[in-house]
RNA sequence: GGAGGGUUGGCAGAGCGGUUGAAUGCACCGGUCUUGAAAACCGGCAAGGGUUAAUAGCCCUUCCAGGGUUCGAAUCCCUGACCCUCCGCCA
């Protein structure tokens, strides 16, 4: 959410930047619901100024024992006026906040322009592509040659888009989440948080997910209904919601592994094979809070988190920052990690940080004590750290060997036990 | 699932339908005292919004949420959410 002050008082400039991102801002729409929000919130304040002085009075008068009666009948009137001059607030309050609800974040002034994924800018690549003398395969194939992926069974159960993992490698899955949270709480400074995979609206308003974005989400019926969560940031993030923090509880680095359920509506015939975009896959998420001022320092270094993962991995990848039409609605500033995959030889994506400054604080009513004792929006920033399905899918391919075996990175060794070697059936 | 209790400011905790945005304590900020600190004492201290050049005034809203009664609701009525205790069930 936009600050709505700053919207009426610099909408020139507001919209210019929104057309960086390819947001067309109605800005007569917006005039014109602001000039009406202003008259009526003007008309009904009096009213209600009014009716106060007035209702006081009858205290003071029945107090002192005099006739309230011809009082009483004098503010008669001004209860009916004052409750059609709400109802009309209440309607043009409720288009308002719609409309703002759903305008996207400013993108910072160094975010390339661009109108979709091509146009992002590769910062930098670390790693060399693995070159091999035989066909790599894809994770699929190396998946089944282990015996331990397995996408009909799933089919079976569910249906498409979800995958039943098992022996080693469903242990190698665990063990790079594990690893995972280690790096992040032993070496990062990030403090682990266990927290639900289901939420309520409220919580997914709050990170931007709605009311736009209702249907990439799984939704179970209800009065009040709840959802599956779509990425462990909306969870987390919220544990700040309608919150005024102490100054030292900043910065606050949180780190959680959960499950993340899309629905993928409109993600049809993409990416059907393999791991890649399933309904459900896990994630290690990397969430920040800190003050204003700090979050661009911030972005930096939780990217540089995720980065260091793929480092102590040994897996080429690349960073890229999202041009403005390629960032989430929430976003200000993001950079996506892509990991070299040999069997689709190409970069994926991997990990996506991002800066949000105060849009979802202001969203969530995320605060903090500033220096004044004035409370202060925070801003917040997510990253994840990284998507283990993916995760595992780079590893399959990256370390596999023309026999179909797959060597254990060096690191993840002492959580599989020792085992150096996944061995591909005979 | 059954029975009961609860939800008030950063925290704890009062609060007869009428000058209560809300006592008191803690925390916090400023001051006096002190070489300094502590203690003591004095003073200040909710949030959101509107209007405005204003972070000045003035005004509105908010005591879990949503309805209702009333000239007037933190206080009364209804519905719901959440929390706690006991029982049942269960991992």
């Amino acid at each position: 959410m936009l600050d709505a002050r700053v919207l009426r008082q610099e909408t020139e400039q507001v919209a210019a930047r929104l057309a960086r991102r390819g947001f067309a801002f109605d800005r007569q729409r917006f005039e014109a619901l602001e000039a009406e929000r202003k008259t009526l919130q003007v008309e009904t304040e009096s009213l209600q100024a009014r009716r106060n002085a007035e209702s006081k009075k009858i205290g003071k008068a029945k107090a002192a024992g005099e006739d309230i009666q011809p009082l009483i009948a004098a503010v008669g009137e001004l209860g009916e006026q004052l409750d059609s001059a709400k109802a009309r607030l209440a309607e043009i309050a409720e288009e308002l906040d719609a409309f703002l609800a759903g305008i996207p974040n400013l993108p910072d002034d160094d975010v390339p322009a661009g109108e979709c994924e091509d146009d992002n800018v590769e910062l930098h690549k670390v790693g060399d592509i693995p070159g091999f003398d035989f066909e790599p395969r894809d994770h699929v194939d190396i998946g089944a040659g282990l015996s331990g992926m397995d996408f009909e069974a799933a089919a079976k159960l569910t249906g498409a888009r979800f995958v039943t993992m098992s022996g080693p490698v469903a242990r190698l899955h665990r063990a790079l989440a594990q690893f995972m949270l280690d790096r992040h709480t032993l070496v990062h400074g990030y403090r682990e948080v266990q927290v639900p995979f289901i939420v309520h609206a409220d919580s997914l308003y709050g990170t931007g997910q709605l009311p736009k974005f209702a249907d990439d989400l799984f939704r179970l019926e209800g009065d009040a209904p709840w959802y599956l969560i779509p990425t462990a940031e909306v969870p987390v993030t919220n544990l700040v919601r309608d919150e005024i923090l102490d100054r030292d509880a900043l910065p606050m680095k949180l780190v959680a592994h959960t499950p993340c359920f899309r629905s993928e509506a409109g993600a049809a015939g993409r990416d059907t094979r393999g791991l890649i975009r399933q309904h459900q896959f896990e994630k290690v998420e990397l969430v920040q809070i800190v003050p204003a001022g700090e979050s661009e320092r911030a972005l930096e270094e939780l990217t540089a988190h995720a980065e260091a993962i793929l480092d102590a991995l040994e897996l080429p990848y690349r960073r890229l920052v999202l041009c403005t039409g390629d960032m989430g609605f929430s976003a200000a500033k993001t950079y996506d990690l892509e990991v070299w995959l040999p069997g689709q030889g190409k970069y994926r994506e991997i990990s996506s940080c991002s800066n949000t400054r105060d849009f979802q604080a202001r969203r969530m009513a995320a605060r903090v004590r500033g220096p004044d004792g004035k409370p202060e929006l925070v801003h917040t920033l997510n990253g994840s750290g990284l998507a283990v399905g993916r995760t595992l899918v780079a590893v399959l391919e990256n370390y596999q060997c023309e026999n179909g075996d797959v060597i254990v990175p060096e690191v993840l060794r002492s959580y599989m036990g020792g085992i150096e070697r996944l061995e591909a059936n005979a």
